[in-house]
DNA sequence: TTGTCGTATATTATCAGTAAACTTTCTTAT
DNA sequence: ATAAGAAAGTTTACTGATAATATACGACAA
């Protein structure tokens, strides 16, 4: 008897609030725009204070799910979480919980492959487009490493953009930006020659893209992303420190 | 002249401080469980009033990067983003952006070999035996629907755990908890033939993994999980609906 | 000694009221 | 017509105060 009593969490007004708002809006009876009832509205339907209703809405802004602004016909409106609002949580999850380099390079193994598939299955002809005029810029741009080093971020964006698949379009993004960003630590690229073989792997796969082969696409991202992780692993072991995520510099509490 | 000018943001003061305590957060300075200052020597230390603390600290809480607790003794303290939090927000990504359900399937074909691979190769003695366990109750749990899909999700959330990759597990098990709501919907795993064929298949993978034959466990999950995209397309043809996730139950602004 | 109970106290939780800043629209003057 | 200015409704932010909560510690009893 009373077994299934568990421990009990007495919730936050705010966070009450937050979630029933957050129902409402994951009913999908509000479409993006719509605007919320205004903040001394929401004090009298809900018999909560300000305070607390403002609580609540800096909770769902921080999940995304609305958008405030200040002003005369402002207030709250329903929103949606972006690409960038995804790839931020998993920046603090993978950088708050030391996530080691190579766990990303194995995130990023698993997806490349399938995100070329993809992209070479359900690209459109502007994400052809797209595509080749980025490699273009890569191509044009082997000597200057800043330079190179964006045009190979965009390649990589525009190359999940064709898959059409927002899910994976926002994993990888967000892997491979930490990548870049932990590439840069390890003096990445700084060769021209492993730039060479970048685009070059770029271009390969481009091929297989532009005749919609999933299969060849797959096998040469695979192939590039674990050239990518040899590399990087050596690069590593040279230096002999266990790669992890570098921390944001300095601030006191 | 002045053309660097974009839009010009007006940050409020507490996004403005919930950015602050973020930086001194991940600079890596504060173990889980050290104590921010209370709230009102925030507001001494930083000249904002106790209502823009209090809203700041909801956003790090969202972020999963402090943790409240009311009562003397009480306070803010470090914390580090859970899986389950990360689950939350990938959720919320795919829910409100309306994810259709081959989407989810075609993120879990790309890390679910993947994970298989990563499995035979990092398990450890125990997390083999914790996938038998499980493997056991799973096999006799064949006539019971709900067991049956609690067993399996269990496997799953053991299989990636024996990844060693944080970021690959909990990214593995949000997607999967997305699928198994979204096949609970199309009434998969209704027959036993189905039930049949899952364990068989973890069977296999499971052999694989006892003798850390990586690249076999690799082509046994996504074989697997080939199998299962296709019989999941089939039963949404049947139905002749666009799957997509389901919309939270009612509830009114 | 051990354990239970109550109480002190520091902290968050919540409320109420007010003034300021902001943004759109309407009005007015040039 | 155009530009400047006023109006109005909204969020933003601050202030002060009270309630609820949780921990430690001491008193007291077994």
């Amino acid at each position: 008897m009373f077994s299934t009593l568990g421990k009990i969490k007495v919730p936050k007004s705010c966070d009450v609030l937050a979630q029933k708002l957050q129902q409402a809006i994951l009913s999908g009876n509000y479409a993006p725009g719509a605007p919320l009832p205004t903040e001394r509205e929401l004090v009298r339907t809900t018999g909560l204070s300000r305070g607390s209703i403002r609580e609540a809405l800096r909770i769902l802004e921080a999940q995304g799910l609305v958008s405030t602004r200040a002003g005369r016909y402002g207030g709250s409106v329903v929103s949606r979480p972006t690409d960038a609002l995804l790839d931020q949580h998993i920046n603090l999850f993978a950088r708050a919980n030391g996530v080691p380099l190579h766990s990303l390079v194995e995130a990023r193994q698993a997806l490349e492959p399938m995100v070329a598939y993809l992209a070479a299955r359900n690209r459109t002809e502007s994400d052809l487009e797209e595509l080749r005029r980025i490699s273009a810029l890569l191509e044009a741009s082997l000597t200057d490493v800043p330079q190179f080093l964006e045009e190979n971020a965009a390649w990589h964006s525009a190359l999940s953009a064709a898959t059409h698949n927002e899910l994976l379009r926002a994993l990888t993004s967000s892997i491979s930006g930490l990548m870049m960003e932990a590439s840069r630590i390890e003096n990445f690229a700084s060769s021209e020659h492993v730039r060479r073989l970048v685009t070059h792997a770029h271009r390969r796969i481009l091929d297989a893209i532009e005749v919609q082969d999933g299969d060849a696409a797959r096998r040469r991202a695979a192939r590039d992303v674990e050239a990518y992780a040899k590399y990087l692993e050596a690069a590593v072991a040279a230096t002999g420190r266990d790669a992890t995520l570098a921390p944001i510099e300095g601030a006191e509490l």
